[in-house]
DNA sequence: TATTGTTATACTCTATAACTATA
DNA sequence: TATAGTTATAGAGTATAACAATA
């Protein structure tokens, strides 16, 4: 992250520790700390190569949950993307004016409506993921596959495990 | 998450799927899901826990970085965070107008000034990384010591490797 | 000329209150 | 009475521009 290191330490000052090089080691043996770097590093990167298709990652996990889920509401799109309703209500509306989801009334019901991605939207989700899986196999190159599956395993054995 | 299931899926609908359990099998592929939900609860814990010590997530390692690096500058914790330097400001001033923290003229650079924990403070950080370490040990707990370790390692792997 | 710390400010993300229409 | 979706809005977090002091 720093680009500089003017090096230099000796002073002769005491109380001067570590000054050019930052000790982190304490917050590196947090998962809180670990796994927002990494969930920051994924961020940045599906930002730019996501950018061409102009969609952010929440966009993209809203699209892709309706592909996989014909007929998904907005208070379960909620529930499985920890988002609050009025958050979700322009992104929806965002994609519905793309023309990659439609409404359709709830089959039982008339408060809700189910969301239903458009033939459109189905080619443009699969043009994402597409993307996304490169960008992901990219993120975990230096990991050997069975190392692949141990970290997803073990993060989700943690945010899974109740009442922490 | 959701707390009801109303169940009653026949309902005789072709088109109709998934429309009480939502499938995110797609999404769980991803690191950058994975390690985002688990942000998202480490943190959330987080916030519960150091509430009694007013004390958020990027004040905690601000603290905890100063008390581990005396001397450090606002540049240096700016790139050791990925905080940009005017949101540092307000955090700095905060933790000073508590005591916790001061700032003494760099012995090389008169534009700079380094950071230091006060008596007070260093007290406060300990309390807090005890907390912290306390809650760490709740969050990982479903996973043996040799689990939290690769889990640690795994993650920063991928958050370290250049160019992604 | 470049960099540290700072102010002001804009933009985005997230959260709360309150409403409507259905259940 | 409670819930799905919506509006309006407040607050937190993150971003850029510009400046003074120092390198």
């Amino acid at each position: 992250m720093s680009t500089e290191d003017t090096g230099a330490t000796l002073e002769g000052e005491l109380a001067l520790t570590a000054v050019e090089t930052v000790d982190t080691t304490f917050l590196e043996t947090l998962i809180g700390y670990n796994a927002r770097r990494t969930a920051l590093v994924a961020i940045e990167s599906f930002l730019r190569v996501l950018e061409p298709l102009r969609l952010k990652p929440v966009e993209f996990s809203v699209l892709s949950l309706i592909e996989h889920n014909p007929g998904i509401t907005q208070r379960q799109l909620c529930a499985a993307l920890n988002i609050l309703p009025p958050n979700l209500v322009g992104l929806i509306q965002r994609q519905e004016r793309r023309g990659f989801i439609e409404k359709r009334p709830h089959p039982r019901d008339g408060r809700a409506s189910g969301l239903y991605t458009t033939d459109e939207g189905r080619s443009f989700v699969a043009r994402a993921e597409e993307l996304v899986a490169a960008l992901e196999a990219r993120l975990v190159a230096r990991l050997s596959p069975s190392e692949q599956r141990t970290l997803l395993q073990l993060l989700q054995r943690v945010y899974r495990s109740p009442s922490v």
